[in-house]
DNA sequence: TCAATGTCTCTTGATATCAAGATATCCAGA
DNA sequence: TCTGGATATCTTGATATCAAGAGACATTGA
């Protein structure tokens, strides 16, 4: 059981003997899987037609529930993106069918954005491919472990969600 | 202890009570701490005048330990860019008198990146800046846990380093 | 020796993103 | 009622990245 940080770790050890990598253990390996995951969400979407960012979008809207609308604001929120990001995301969903821009009634500034049935059908089995992906993901980990890791990172992630 | 993931989580579960989210609450933490832990990333090394993308490529040069020479090639494979990045990469870096190009003694169409002491005691400073943030988000796991986190997170990242 | 193939780095063109600012609307208090 | 500041969305300009390909050199096998 040996992967790719523990030779970033010997190699830092190495140089810098001084120094407590406990961290990097933990962080590093967070980093990478990161990314591994990211690809394999687009391998998964692939399937699907769509891409990891209009997932992100969509899937926000389909949480939301019926009537699957939600402010360009708040899913900016939602999914870290700035404004101008937003604009042109949404512009590009609507382009291809997936979402429709209606003004919001309660806000003649606003615009709502909501989620149309063939956006609503396609986050959907996106979402089933997904959760497929990250079951392989997680074939090496016991039951046991996976609710372990589940609340160790609910630990690390709790001061970030106040 | 309840986190973002908690409410994302139950609001799937309240649109699609069929599905077994387990997935979910594993990798979607996992995404969230990635990008919180990317910004505490910037966050350390503006101290040190550097980006993160900078930080990577020296780190990559200080692992590989005296004289810190790698090729643009090694390089990308350690920081998974392409070759393009790579080469706007080093073109900044050594504008910026933290790396130099060396043409490679061993084969003509290659080129070696080198650390200038410039760039290696900037890189020392950001690694233990960076060190330092990255042990405040781990102040809320006890030692056990984090030995423990480290275990589940090298189980998950060891079919990606064959 | 020579040709074919692989490897290495850099260039080009297109694109998604961000930061900052513009515009329109809402709202609280005088 | 009016005014100032806050809020919501979109636009603009700059930039880092990627994908694809070009050009130079190395290596292998006949």
């Amino acid at each position: 059981m040996r992967d790719e940080v523990d030779d970033l770790s010997e190699a830092w050890a190495h140089e810098r003997p001084d120094l407590d990598l406990g961290p990097v253990e933990i962080f590093s390996r967070l980093s990478r899987l990161s990314r591994h995951l990211d690809l394999a969400r687009r391998d998964a979407f692939s399937g699907s037609g769509i891409e990891s960012w209009e997932f992100d979008v969509l899937a926000a809207l389909r949480r939301a529930g019926d009537p699957y609308e939600l402010s360009p604001g708040r899913l900016l929120r939602e999914t870290l993106v700035t404004s101008g990001t937003m604009t042109n995301r949404v512009d590009r969903l609507a382009a291809r069918g997936l979402v429709e821009r209606l003004p919001d009634p309660a806000d003649r500034r606003g615009v709502l954005v909501r989620l149309t049935p063939d956006g609503k059908a396609t986050v959907d089995s996106a979402f089933e491919a997904l959760l497929a992906a990250e079951r392989e993901f997680l074939a090496g980990l016991s039951d046991d472990q996976q609710s372990q890791l589940t609340d160790l990172l609910r630990r690390l992630l709790v001061p970030f969600s106040g």
